[in-house]
Order: structure tokens, then sequence, then C-alpha cells
DNA sequence: GTTTTTGCACTGACCAGTCAGTTCAAATAC
DNA sequence: GTATTTGAACTGACTGGTCAGTGCAAAAAC
């Protein structure tokens, strides 16, 4: 007889309390940052008792570290779905980049919260989970850099590029106009946000309108 | 009299205290955050007794508050010089903002640990110096805004960008290139990364080698 | 003689992590 | 089917330590 409604692996009543944490993590953590977080505040918000954050956590850190690779692991997948999705699709590299492009988008707008963490620890030197987050911050730029190697392979981009310098500023600008966007215009949609960093992709700023 | 190395107003001794804690706290607070930072570490690293922190900032957040309009202050400075100057020269809006995204380098190179503090904050919320922090960050943007929008009104960007996106988005670019810049490949020149960035500035990404 | 800095002891709040005890659902016994 | 056992999951009061901020007398700088 199997328990009632397993989830993959790991007993369900567990992993739920675990992903309640996670939920009050985030939230807290990208609000106040981590140090400033109490393991009380999040155990409240996720409605358990402190000691419930220690039965399933190792520490406040473990806690934290192991939220990071469960969201970036997240948007890795998608940004490689969206590159892979295009391929079959026969669009070109541009096409991919774009795609990609609003897949982080759709990512930012739904785990806001998780983004801003992740900004705010990545250039951190001296914490605890520094490798952690070095490890997952590449495993997310390498996917946008083997779209770029791919088109300059191609011939479809300048083979002067610099691949890992030209990845990073690709994602520092989503990320940016994207948290902008939701801490300070939060009423535009999607789809303008996005049309307006693939103008931007295309070099489309120069020159007139095209009426 | 004039004091020998007198800054702009204030007294001398003063000054130069504050100017110590100033930068004993942007380099511990960047490595390690607010509030895993203690005003007992800040003053050790300026060298000075804690009193005397006291003496001169009413708070631990008032430090860091006046930190961050110092900092800001010194980037806009920098940022509208550097499009002034082009300005005079009869360079086009596209040389203005390469020429800011060179202040910005610059900057970075020369301010890291001030420049990852002012990212680690900037999208936090429910903190004390969130206001100051929000007007601080519009007059940053405000300069590349400003250019972007003359180019609108001249003719030579296209009137469908979308202004504070589009600033956003070049803002984040450069900051996050160089952040990366800073932290995994420090051994490359400004000149080097000011090239990639301009590239993807001018949309010559696509297109094979001008060989 | 006024301003600034020092050194250091002290307070009170806050907080990560612990641990002895409780809950409860499923398994086993009858 | 009812009673009993088991153990994983959870609880929350408690502890030991940390830290922002204070108070103040004496020294140093100007």
């Amino acid at each position: 007889m199997e328990s009632s409604s397993a989830t993959s692996g790991g007993s369900t009543r567990r992993e739920a309390t675990r992903q309640k944490l996670y939920e009050a993590a985030v939230t807290l953590i990208a609000e106040q940052g981590f140090s400033a977080t109490t393991v009380d505040e999040i155990a409240e918000r996720a409605g358990v008792a402190k000691g419930t954050v220690y039965y399933n956590f190792a520490s406040k850190s473990v806690l934290f570290e192991e939220l990071l690779r469960h969201g970036v692991g997240l948007l890795t997948a998608s940004l490689r779905e969206a590159a892979e999705r295009t391929a079959r699709d026969g669009g070109t590299k541009v096409d991919a980049l774009d795609a990609m492009i609003r897949a982080g988008l759709v990512f930012i707008e739904r785990y806001p919260a998780f983004t801003q963490l992740y900004v705010a620890e990545l250039w951190r030197t001296n914490r605890a989970w520094q490798s952690t987050l070095m490890v997952v911050r590449q495993q997310a730029v390498a996917v946008v850099e083997d779209v770029l190697r791919a088109g300059v392979a191609g011939g479809e981009f300048s083979d002067e590029i610099d691949v890992p310098l030209t990845a990073s500023a690709l994602v520092g600008m989503v990320l940016v106009a994207a948290l902008d966007w939701q801490s300070f215009q939060p009423e535009r949609s999607l789809d303008d946000v996005h049309a307006a960093l693939s103008r931007l992709l295309q070099g489309r700023v120069s020159g007139r309108s095209a009426g």
C-alpha cells in the first residue's frame, strides 16, 4: 500500500513542510536580506514551529543554499527549454536569444522575490554559500554562452564578440530591466517589456522610427 | 587660513574621520551585507574608537545612508560630465551613451565595493533607507534617460523606444557586465570590456566579422 | 578653552540553535 | 474492528552568545 499522495521521492508531509519553508524564506530574505531575517520569522510565516525548521534543515544557511539551488534549477531549465524550442522550430540564434529573454522575464514575473534575493547575494564575497552561488550562476550564464558560441560557429554572430562578457551583459540587461519593471512599473505587460528589450537586442535603437 | 587639505565645507579633521569610516564601511558592507557588519568592525578597520563612530554619525543606518548618497553623487557627476563632454565635442547621442558606459566602467573599477553594495540593496523593500535609495537611483538613471530623450527628439533614436525601460536595461547591462568582470576576470583591461559593451550597444553582435 | 577622539565598561534586546517532550498516522497485534 | 506500538514529524521554552547603542572621564588636537 503506497501512501495516498506521493510526490517524487521523500515522504509527503515532510516535503510539504519544506516547500512552505522555502516560500516563507524567499520572500522574507528578498525583502530584508539574509542576516536581517530571523529563523523565528521564517517559521512564523510558514506556520510551523521553530524546531521544525531545524528538523528539516541543518541550519539557516543550509536552508538558504538549498533554496538557491532549487530556484536556479528552475531558471536554467526554463532558459534551456526556450533555446531548444526555438532550435526545433528552425529559428535563428537571435530568435533563441529573444526567446530566452522572454523566458527570463516570465521567470522573474513568477518569482520576483527569488530574483531579488539572487541579485542581492551574487556578488558578495566572504559568505558561506559563496561556492554554491558560483556554481549555480555559471549554470545559468552557460546556457546563454552556449547559444552565443553556436551563433558564432554558424556565422550568425561576429567572431569578434566576447562570449562570456556579452552573455553577462545580456543577463544583466534582462535582470535589471525586469526588476525595475516589477518594482517601479508593475502595471506594464510582459509583452511590452519584452518588446523594448528585443529592440535593444537587435540594435534597433539607433535609426528613425520604422514609420 | 585654509586647512591644508580642504574638502568642500566642514572642518578638516572631522571630515577625514568620516571619510575613513565611509571607506571602512563600504568594503565591509559590500562583503557581508549591512546587518552582518558590526559597528565594532567598522571602527576597527577605520582605526578609530567605537565612540568616534557615534560622535560622527547618529546611528549605523545613518552612516550607511550618507554613504549611499555620497557614492551615487560621485557616479551621477561622472556620468553627466561624460555626456556633456561628448556634446561639447559635437558627438552624437550614441557617442554620449558610449562615453557614459565608459564612465560607468571607470567608476566601477574605482569603487567596486560601493557598486556591489548598491546593487545588493537596490531592490530590497522594507528597509529603513528605502526612500533614500529610490531618490538616489532616480538621479543616476535620469542622466541616461535625458540622453535617450534628447536622441529621440533629435531624430537620432527611434521614437518608439521606451525611454525608462531602455535606460534601465542599459544601466543593467553595464552594471552586471562590470561586476562580473571585477569578480571573475579582473585581469582584463577596461578597454577590452568597454569594446565588448560598445559592440552590443551598437547592435554589432549580429552579422559576420568586419574581417 | 573648545572640539574631537579615545577607551572601556555596561545594558538590554535580540537571535541561532538545542532538547525534552508531544502529536499522530500508519503498522502490527489480537 | 479495536487496542497497542512505533517512529517520524513537530513543538516551544530555554540557553549562551552577540551586538547596537550609551556614558563618561581623560587625553589629544587645534
